[in-house]
DNA sequence: CAACTGGGTTGCGCTCATCGCAACAGATTT
DNA sequence: AAATCTGTTGCGATGAGCGCAACCCAGTTG
């Protein structure tokens, strides 16, 4: 336990350890928060490291404590940090268009963005089915997730290959997993301002998304859409060109020249 | 400069005082990030010192450098660690506050969100009542919620009008049917942070409500606390008061930057 | 071109903050 | 009362971070 990295600052990477845990219920429903001692165990740390730790970023706000229950969960200065972010305005732009989006389709719409070869979906809106898969702040593999089509549209294509034949040996094999569909997906991406995918690692039975470019033009983000059941191909179009025109429309709220 | 302070970990404030200054230009709009030369002084530290906390920083992905300018701006983590804890911590740190407004005025209060077109209440703090309607995890529709009015105090007045044409006809006319008087308690709920409706579908005399702000600063849910005897016209703005109070409280809990 | 300036990184000893153990203190359970 | 689970703290050894200074790189300036 604790190896000997040879790296840099081990307390960073301590501290970010801790509020990720207490950051990743994912997929459990609501605790409300965690232990000294759980945190230590799964992190594979001595308790009184942790217990030194918490209390630490407890005193600069970064999590607070239950005060009946001693459980610990993150706190508002990092809250209050995030609204900072970049990502931030992009989201605070975003939320009508999503909405919009959401409420036509009655689907969830989601606005992503390319973080390495991970696609981090910032924003969720929800539908009104009763259940929401919680995907705000998740990463998944770029070749995973239906809006990475859209935000890789703009990559030269032995990039592409490239990213594609050192993922898709390991991983599960995507919805399309073939090298040729994936590359036709990205021109129709170009062309028409969205691309639709059959099947997700989502429950649902497909998704639309369409990249969104900041005022440089180049691709910031994608929208998309999740389907719950899969559409007649005219439905498809009809959706896609909605999503488009939504991503679109954002692309200019965000500076994006029109043309 | 750099005290010896008797105090707990050094190098988190480090980190700390660093994100702050890149979150701090508070006033200033759009700067594309800063410089190491420009922290150090500003923090009144070593660069060396800055230069690798800034590297540890971008390694975790809390900052993020621009490779042209070499600026630092704040990371895609910070924001992933707090969108992903966002619902969790709103239950947890609504609590307190509803327990507060549930016992000044001896009536029940809800926490609400926005799935779709229906509100859902997450939470529900009985009051002394012998009878407590139980509405945690119950959705009805926007329109006849009186949350409805806070949840979608935000939407542009185009989007509201068509979802109330969409569903008024066909649902039971609420309280306020008239589109009019939607828009009203809308604007009323942007301006006085709170809005009051008079019937509800519970057997109530009516309700209170007001929105709460994430760290984003969207709409991320509204308190409400159903009247079981309508009240005096000035009684209910003191009412409405405290119910504001509260949910600027709130909002500043989950890291809604005050302003 | 050489000298200068300002931003950023890195080498390197010294020292002090952090580590891990183990003991301790409460709360709950048996 | 013993057992167990929680979280905190004392303490000595040691290694990580500190600050200085040297350095690299790009622009400016003479």
């Amino acid at each position: 336990m604790s190896e000997k990295l040879p790296v840099s600052s081990a307390g960073l990477r301590r501290d970010l350890e801790i509020l990720d845990v207490l950051a990743g219920h994912g997929d459990e429903r609501d605790t409300d928060g965690f232990g000294v001692s759980w945190i230590a165990q799964r992190l594979d740390r001595e308790k009184s490291q942790v217990s030194r730790a918490l209390r630490a970023l407890e005193a600069e706000g970064m999590v607070e404590r239950d005060p009946v229950t001693r459980r610990y969960r993150l706190g508002w200065r990092l809250f209050a940090l995030a609204a900072r972010s970049q990502q931030a305005r992009l989201v605070q732009v975003s939320a009508p268009f999503l909405r919009r989006l959401a409420t036509a389709f009655d689907e969830d719409a989601h606005l992503c963005v390319l973080r390495g070869d991970q696609v981090l979906t910032l924003v969720s809106m929800p539908s009104s089915r009763a259940y929401h898969r919680i995907w705000e702040g998740v990463s998944v593999p770029v070749i995973m997730a239906a809006a990475g089509r859209s935000l890789l549209a703009d990559w030269e294509p032995d990039r592409v290959r490239e990213l594609l034949r050192a993922k898709l040996p390991a991983g599960l094999d995507s919805a399309v997993s073939d090298e040729e569909q994936w590359m036709a997906d990205l021109a129709h991406a170009r062309t028409f301002g969205y691309v639709a995918s059959d099947v997700e690692l989502d429950d649902s039975a497909g998704a639309v998304s369409a990249p969104v470019r900041d005022h440089r033009g180049l691709i910031a983000a994608a929208v998309s859409v999740s389907l719950t059941r899969v559409p007649a191909r005219p439905r498809l179009e009809e959706i896609g060109h909605a999503i488009a025109d939504s991503a679109r429309a954002l692309s200019a709220a965000l500076g994006y020249p029109a043309c």
